[in-house]
DNA sequence: TCTGATAATATGTCTGCACATATTATCCAA
DNA sequence: TTGGATAATATGTGCAGACATATTATCAGA
């Protein structure tokens, strides 16, 4: 073990994760602080300071000031998953990707989603229900409601040939969203559009976006059968 | 417009999203550099580096050596989910967590899952299925492989009163995990387990972890119908 | 025209120092 | 004993400067 080793904050990042593993350090004990870290790995303080804080968010360790810091109990594995834009993902894959508008009708969105949006008195909505292929098959259902209050702009545009999913991306950027992951029976028009049995095993994504406070939109993506979203921790 | 109002990193950082945002920086466009901004900002360099790699991180801005830093054209947006640890989600909610072993067998992985885990000739398997349940419903039924090769120690320990989830997790710590998630038609046998309609549409997730390159455990977790992943971005 | 060496440039990161801030420990007075 | 002020401490962050590294642009030579 020659000294002096760990010069960049990924080397010292990667000797806290293997001590942490080889339970030099145990779950819910403190650590060293960084002063001393520092110094036992010839470093500077903001270097391990670097290191230990990309562990932290990662969720392996648990920081407090004055307190310290301590290899987290429960290591909150996190996940981060690349919410899919379906035209990208497709075209990945080498195949062709079509998108079909199927539905594009003034309303109001039923009682559940309008609470979720948070719908105001005056509201006004649009309802998109389209249809993305791959190769010419079903890939997604996808069942739309716009707030035009929020995205006025919204209203000069009908959905015919770009989806709605990516006119909103460059026109109405959103600042957060809510989002759900649940597993449907096909209804009778899902399967429909998706080409399946009635009652098949749906994958269904929920989402709603915000400007701020103002819902921007809210969209449930139904999936052809057999889809699998996966991601690595 | 005063002139050094943004001293600290997150104030940079605010203002960067306040311009993507506002369309000042539209999406594909370059932005100046970290030298020009933290003359403009009237702060380091250092700083305005902190607050573009946190956005970068973020997946609202792109990065590369020489070629400058640019507002992401298609913000792929990441959603970082927390793998559910079942005990503490059902505690969570304040609920009783109940767990109970089904089976216990030595025994060799199906074909597709032996795939999955990189499994080598010789490679001992144990199958342990059991379920949890909140407030004594069942909550969901999992069906797991442990590879004793990697886990010799798991051989000495039957699972019949603690979840097989939590014993790895503190005698087996990971280094990564392969994640899926999809929807699945209920099995006679898993809606037996659950005690739903087979043909139910069950959420499931798909879980291969790692120590290192040898795989420790496969399992396969089937939600109770209705159940719910949610996140937010 | 093409290829490979070279220069230019923007980001990536380290150092050493300083001060800020949150949190805990301590101690004194009521 | 208790409550509140105060000190001590570990992390959080800022700054200036330097060098490292990846990538692009340029230009000479075949």
């Amino acid at each position: 073990m020659t000294e002096a080793a760990f010069k960049n904050w990924q080397a010292v990042q990667d000797e806290v994760r293997r001590r942490i593993h080889a339970r030099i350090w145990a779950p819910g004990e403190m650590i060293p602080n960084e002063q001393d870290l520092a110094e036992e790995f010839g470093c500077a303080r903001a270097t391990v300071n670097r290191a230990l804080r990309n562990l932290s968010d990662a969720g392996l360790l648990e920081r407090r000031r004055k307190a310290g810091t301590r290899v987290a109990l429960h290591p909150v594995r996190k996940a981060t998953l690349n919410i899919p834009m379906i035209r990208k993902e497709i075209e990945d894959r080498g195949q062709s990707y079509g998108y079909e508008r199927l539905m594009y009708r003034d309303g109001v969105p039923p009682e559940e989603l309008s609470r979720r949006m948070k719908a105001r008195a005056g509201d006004r909505f649009v309802r998109v229900t389209s249809v993305q292929t791959a190769d010419g098959a079903p890939f997604v259902f996808e069942d739309r409601w716009i707030n035009l209050s929020t995205v006025p702009a919204a209203a000069a545009e009908e959905f015919e040939t770009v989806s709605a999913n990516e006119w909103l991306l460059t026109n109405a950027p959103y600042t957060e969203g809510d989002i759900g992951f649940f597993a449907s029976n096909a209804s009778d028009e899902v399967a429909g559009v998706l080409g399946c049995e009635p009652g098949a095993a749906i994958f269904v994504i929920d989402r709603v976006t915000w400007d701020n406070d103002r819902s921007i939109t809210g969209v449930r993506q139904y999936f052809r059968p057999g889809y699998r979203m996966e991601t690595s921790i």
